[in-house]
DNA sequence: CCTAAGTTGTACAAGTCTGTTTGATTTACA
DNA sequence: TGTAAATCAAACAGACTTGTACAACTTAGG
């Protein structure tokens, strides 16, 4: 190796390339068929400074996704999801309901630009942490087994990216998500005591 | 008042004009921006006799989720929500789960083309009888009441809503759905017993 | 300070969508 | 059977979007 080719693209180059990719992800998740332009100006940027990063719009998306699914990686790798899978279930959504949430509305703003086992290759290694506390959950009996971990992996999705929108509507406030969230899912988790 | 005047359009015509709003709520619930020719397509008319009985988009879209909001009436007036609030709660999402799944597509679908105070009013009358029951349930001490009303409302809709997309993208039967929805939703409104 | 990299506005071509018009054709229904 | 109603394909104008090209400008960084 050598010591390293200096860097490709300048500084404010580099520094803009992040606020276009940024302000894609923002206005992806809340409208998904925004358009370039709209997202050069929330960058503030130019249009055409868009184009001179990212060659199409398919690759302008495809950099938003794996953005906003690096982005919940890194979250989630921060949580521990040890010791009682409950405990768990509760840091993972206090830390990352927002953040699955968004990656949720730019995924379905994907689903119609990007061919689908391409979606599926990135969004896969990041469900597979939820899945394997969840199956953890049931196998120490914590969760409920009479429900597959799928459903309840959906089921977990569903609630937190409903949340997200009463959120951007205003029907609910954004202090109280997490705290009403952990406890309707732990709930719906729970085995039926009957 | 007269004997009635004749009816305002042949036969034909109200039988097209059914079609095409049958094909609006099946398009849009697939599809937000689906097009007025993929619509016109789908109900096997012209795009131009669309037009002739809807001079805009938005008056498609409107009518379309008077529609689906009627027939969500429709359903819910035949279901019994007296009784053990958690046997109504059963009846009411095995009756309208799919329906109202694709109600709340078609109104995501128009709150773009649709002034808010429009979706709002039509909305409202069909969600109270739901939340109606949500609040008997809680007051009678069946349903938990450490959560407000509007959020399991919010709620069950959003898991609905969730579970008529993974019917829809193969990842749930449509079999298995209202069975699950049920064992999910009446353990996420369960009593917390601690 | 100088140069190349980066940004910008404008303009363009091609495509899509909406909504309208026209004229020919088919069909309900009296 | 006759007529008004309804449908249809084709073509149009206007708006919007994607992607490209170009010439003028600003700025990073050696």
């Amino acid at each position: 190796m050598q010591t390293g080719t200096p860097p490709l693209r300048r500084a404010d180059a580099r520094h803009n390339i992040d606020r276009i990719i940024a302000a894609t992800v923002d206005c992806l998740s809340r409208q998904p068929s925004a358009s370039i332009a709209d997202i050069a100006h929330a960058a503030g940027v130019g249009r055409v400074t868009v184009y001179g990063h990212f060659p199409t719009r398919e690759a302008l998306v495809e950099a938003a996704l794996k953005r906003v699914l690096a982005d919940g990686d890194q979250v989630l790798k921060g949580v521990d999801l040890g010791g009682d899978p409950r405990i768990a279930l509760q840091s993972l959504i206090e830390s990352s309901w927002l953040l699955t949430a968004q990656a949720s509305a730019v995924l379905e703003a994907a689903r119609h630009s990007l061919p689908p086992g391409r979606i599926q290759a990135l969004h896969e290694s990041s469900e597979l942490r939820v899945h394997e506390l969840i199956r953890r959950g049931q196998a120490e009996g914590v969760f409920r087994q009479d429900l597959p971990a799928p459903w309840l992996t959906d089921a977990l999705h569903h609630l937190m990216k409903g949340a997200a929108a009463d959120v951007s509507s205003g029907r609910l406030a954004a202090v109280d998500a997490p705290r009403w969230l952990v406890a309707t899912v732990l709930a719906a988790y729970s085995v039926p005591n009957g």
